[in-house]
DNA sequence: GACACAGTACCAACTGGTTGGTATGTTGTC
DNA sequence: GACAACATACCAACCAGTTGGTACTGTGTC
């Protein structure tokens, strides 16, 4: 009756249970935050023994650490994949980012709030290292929308002080505080609003309507 | 050798636990989170013993309850005798708000963030309870702005389906994202700049300029 | 105004369950 | 058979909450 692959409830194979930790600890943080969850609480949601646990990892805070970069690394990739690119212009397609990011907000908070965000605010105090890669994360993924937010600036908002770093950091910010107060409602609207409040305000910096034919 | 005032170090006066404990829990949970918190840590800090605080608090969820509500409590009598009711149009009043938020940014992430911000991040997966108090301090805030973001609006924004009670939690929700990637990043600049996006969002929404000297 | 009485505020020591982490054994693979 | 990838059993520290008691304060009574 041994299984070669694991179906169902039936034992994960050999060789996965790294990567089954991080992806319940993404989920479970989310949920539960990090404080709250327990070493147990993620192998038990991956499915593996504390022995597998600190095999792959020297602490939890270590394990928090990969986390966060794991989360930086499939996230990316879903953004890197995501059609929001294909506009030719960069307004057009800083905004159809915002779309996407507001077309991801469904179902509960804990499957659509950041990861990095939320352990952020747990673990300022306490531990340099997780923080320092819930910026890296943060502050990475506002870098890829920095060249399209810099293309996109009318003069009037540069005139204005208004610079591409700035403006990416916000629209995470925005997300951020979008998540939290959704949270706090338990309602996926509100952070649908603040998106959509984000967009008009983007709208009116960024040169939408901006000539693009040029060959 | 007695004193009925406590000085320095001395032992607190008597009746003064429960206030004492409220007033530290807002100050550790922000710079420690609720979870990495613990009861000495609590009873440390305000100089109460442990049977102190389970006399004044049935658990420590209670006391993060109490501490919600003692949060809007405190905060809302410093809003209320701020200078930015002053201005006479309601639009100025809201713009003189969000410089009120923005001069508070300063120091320590612990000393210029939200209390019931980080609580919600880590404690809506298990308290109800919590949450609701968290929910309950966001949205009472925001609404001691609505009413002015009312007569504030453009009809150009109402016409846009800009709501005053959706762009007053949007205030809110900025201004809790702001505090998070300025934690991230452990800079308090990266919340000022976001709240300069916020006001300049505001401004483009809110009758600024308009006169307001009838009588 | 002295005094018994009651209730509140607070304290120090303790407890039982939990938690991060470890020591050691077992299994699969090259 | 050597090494990585697990699993099992266990531990010491920690932590929320309890217990049994003390100090102080107000109150009714005579």
């Amino acid at each position: 009756m041994r299984e070669t692959v694991a179906t169902g409830t039936g034992k994960p194979p050999r060789g996965m249970a790294r990567e089954r930790l991080l992806d319940a600890a993404v989920d479970v943080i989310r949920a539960q935050g990090y404080s709250a969850t327990t070493v147990d609480d993620l192998c038990a949601a991956a499915g593996v023994t504390k022995g597998a646990f600190f095999h792959h990892f020297a602490s939890k805070d270590a394990l928090a650490v990969a986390a966060a970069e794991h989360w930086s690394a499939t996230t990316g990739a879903l953004f890197a994949a995501a059609s929001y690119h294909e506009p030719t212009t960069p307004a057009e397609r800083v905004l159809a980012y915002v779309d996407f990011r507001r077309s991801l907000i469904d179902g509960e908070p804990a499957a659509y709030t950041c990861l990095v965000g939320t352990m952020t605010q747990e673990v300022f105090g306490a531990s340099p290292e997780i923080r320092n890669a819930c910026r890296d994360s943060i502050f990475g993924h506002a870098d890829t929308l920095q060249a399209d937010i810099a293309d996109a600036l009318t003069d009037a908002a540069k005139a204005d002080g208004v610079t591409a770093a700035s403006l990416a950091l916000h629209t995470q910010a925005v997300l951020q505080g979008a998540f939290v107060v959704s949270k706090a409602a338990n309602d996926p609207q509100i952070a649908r609003d603040s998106v959509d409040h984000l967009r008009r305000y983007l709208s009116t910096l960024l040169a939408v309507d901006r000539d693009a034919m040029t060959p």
